[in-house]
RNA sequence: GGGGGCGUAGCUCAGUUGGUUAGAGCGCCGGCCUGUCACGCCGGAGGUCGCGGGUUCGAGUCCCGUCGCUCCCGCCA
């Protein structure tokens, strides 16, 4: 770190240990801090003391200060201390190069233990694996002094003040919106609060802060933003924790390539700050429809190829039953092209398991050979289907094919995912690769087979590029994009609807009539009658935003006081029953287990 | 809700076909050591093998149940 932040010098210290960088002659300096390591020599005693900015050495030596010496010998790692006395330039022979305060070290005249350690649970520098997860959050506030801890909560505030930042400049207004509010129709499940002062009744902790920057919009703010906290009660992934942070944002008078102008430079300017990946100007933008063909998924990785190919018309007249079915009840035959790779028997066999975990009835494969193929499946297909599959495909001669013969959605979902397994197994992505792109052209609904009914793929305040006709909602079309960064979604948005005869249209859309229409979104409806600029804006996930900048295998690991897998929070007990009283005060009964 | 993996010393792990007193590295405690930097050397302590039950002459090991952690599917932008 070459620029340390400021710094008081008071009785504890004058400057950190990351910027003991010069002889200080016979000036006696004060650095504070953990006794990171001790090498007690008996006759000299070494500690390297640890602050946020790196660490330093000290050394005991019985010729400077007989006291602090004798003090030396007792010093236990975390314990922590303030010490003062001359910075030594280092004899050549005892420099370490690993340390980047190396060439120097502070010569203890006098030191005052401030703090005595109990022996912590886990080292806070491990040489002997990983420490288990549980573990760290339970004593969290020892894993935030390990590096990588310290590492991403700085990366995080870099990022959260390098959007900031950006949109101070850019006329924005910081503006927050409340954490006990009513539930927002997101989808996901809500955190519920009871209201003691209306028994019977609840706050939901916001999904996100969509209805409220709608209505700063009606409100005449014009261009707003937030570092939100929201809340989903949903079961947790790597990526996913149920209380996150977005930043949110929203425009008035604007159309989508304005939001996308906007966002683009937003985020090339945080990545600039944060030594993150250059961008080029504009992004790439895919519609949603051709993401799904080339790609099996709204969210492609396109870091790589292995793209997918619909191969339902080689095999249009095809008797191999597994084809043939699944073009008949109007499913698809797509594959991938998996490149020369050489693949075991065993590993064949994990490719079909792995697809069948994924929904598939199956999964062919085949390595191109001469015009055929060798493969089980190759005797079922007729010469001419071989060869227009492997055109199909733009096979080579040992090339790998991979083929799933399904619906249109369940072959897309297992092929985008084996597309990503190949890509692992292969080490097709460069590391040092990014990709960014937009999503755009969305289906502003899509049919929920389970519930029987059309959901909004965004949110039903997403405006309709065009007409909406509430009688065929699968043919409407949406203002709306995501934001894609090596195959994960950073962020999404769209242009709102402004007009409350068209927002009643889409709610008829999905089955909401006038009356809880009325009764759950009243509130907005009547806003936007008072006159409701042309609005539209974007939510990104900030600690996904900081995974993606560290390369973080977890969420967790960019956020100080996760919770864990569970939703439980191994640090404080959360969550945890509360006393009867509590429950009295506020009308509940908890039903006997 | 479903599936996979894991659970042995403070931490990270090993533990063979079910067989004597459950091991290693790190950490911890004590001693020695005046230039180390993951210091070194000597010695030592430390175990409800997640929990409960079962099979067996005998269970860390096999079986059943259960709890916890974790990854994935469902769910969730």
């Amino acid at each position: 770190m070459s620029e340390l932040p400021g710094l008081s010098p008071n009785r504890y210290r004058d400057r950190w240990c990351g910027g003991v960088l010069e002889d200080s002659g016979d000036a006696e300096v004060r650095v504070a801090g953990w006794v990171h390591r001790r090498r007690d020599h008996g006759g000299v005693v070494f500690v390297d003391l640890r602050d946020r900015t790196g660490l330093v050495q000290l050394v005991f030596h019985p010729d400077e200060a007989a006291d602090a010496f004798a003090l030396g010998h007792t010093l236990r790692a975390e314990d922590v201390i303030s010490v003062s006395g001359p910075v030594v330039r280092r004899s050549a022979e005892t420099v370490n190069p690993e340390m980047a305060t190396g060439e120097f070290e502070v010569r203890v005249r006098s030191a005052d233990q401030l703090s005595d350690a109990d022996t912590p649970p886990f080292e806070i520098e491990s040489f002997s694996g990983e420490v288990g997860e549980e573990m760290r959050l339970r004593h969290r506030y020892l894993d935030l002094r390990r590096e990588p801890l310290q590492r991403a909560v700085a990366t995080r505030a870099a990022v959260s003040r390098a959007m900031r930042e950006f949109l101070d400049g850019e006329g924005f207004l910081e503006i927050e919106t409340p954490v006990l509010t009513r539930s927002t129709p997101e989808g996901a499940r809500d955190f519920l609060v009871p209201a003691r002062r209306e028994a019977g009744s609840f706050y939901a902790l916001p999904q996100s802060p969509q209805l409220f920057k709608q209505l700063l919009m009606v409100g005449g703010f014009e261009r707003y933003y937030q570092i939100a906290r929201c809340f989903r009660d949903e079961d947790q992934r790597a990526d996913r924790q149920p209380d996150f942070t977005q930043l949110d944002i929203e425009m008035s008078f604007v159309e989508v390539e304005d939001v996308l102008a906007v966002n683009e430079r937003l985020i090339a300017h945080v990545l600039e700050r944060v030594g993150g990946p250059k961008l080029e100007l504009p992004l790439q933008r895919i519609g949603y429809d051709d993401a799904l063909a080339r790609y099996g998924t709204d969210r492609p990785d396109l870091r790589f190829g292995l793209e997918l190919r619909d191969l339902s018309g080689a095999l249009a007249e095809t008797e191999f039953k597994v084809f043939a079915g699944a073009l008949s009840s109007g499913g698809v035959v797509k594959g991938i092209n998996a490149g020369k790779r050489e693949v075991p028997r065993s590993g064949l066999d994990g490719l079909i398991e792995r697809a069948q975990e994924l929904g598939a009835k199956g999964l062919v494969w085949a390595f191109r050979e001469g015009d055929g193929w060798r493969s089980p499946t190759a005797k079922f297909l007729s010469e001419a289907e071989l060869t227009a599959l492997n055109q199909a495909l733009d096979a080579e001669e040992g090339d790998l094919l991979l083929i799933v013969a399904d619906s249109e959605m369940t072959a897309n979902s297992v092929l985008a995912q084996l597309r990503l397994d190949m890509a692992e197994r292969f080490e097709l992505i460069d590391s040092e690769n990014h990709s960014f792109c937009w999503i755009v052209d969305w289906p502003l609904f899509g049919w929920n087979e389970e519930g029987k009914r059309w959901d909004p793929l965004h949110h039903p305040f997403t405006a309709p590029d065009g007409e909406l006709d509430p009688s065929d909602p699968g043919a409407a079309r949406a203002q709306a994009y995501d934001i894609v960064w090596n195959g994960q979604e950073l962020g999404g948005g769209s242009i709102r609807i402004s007009d409350p005869a068209m927002q009643k249209k889409a709610f008829e859309a999905i089955g909401i009539d006038d009356a809880e229409a009325e009764a759950r979104f009243g509130f907005l409806l009547e806003a936007l009658r008072y006159g409701a600029p042309p609005h539209g804006g974007i939510a990104y996930g900030l600690d996904r935003f900081v995974q993606r900048v560290l390369g973080a295998p977890s969420i967790r690991d960019v956020i100080a006081f996760p919770k864990a897998a569970s939703g439980a929070d191994p640090l404080t007990g959360a969550p945890a029953p509360v006393d009867p009283t509590q429950l009295r005060d506020l009308g509940l009964q908890l039903k006997p287990r």
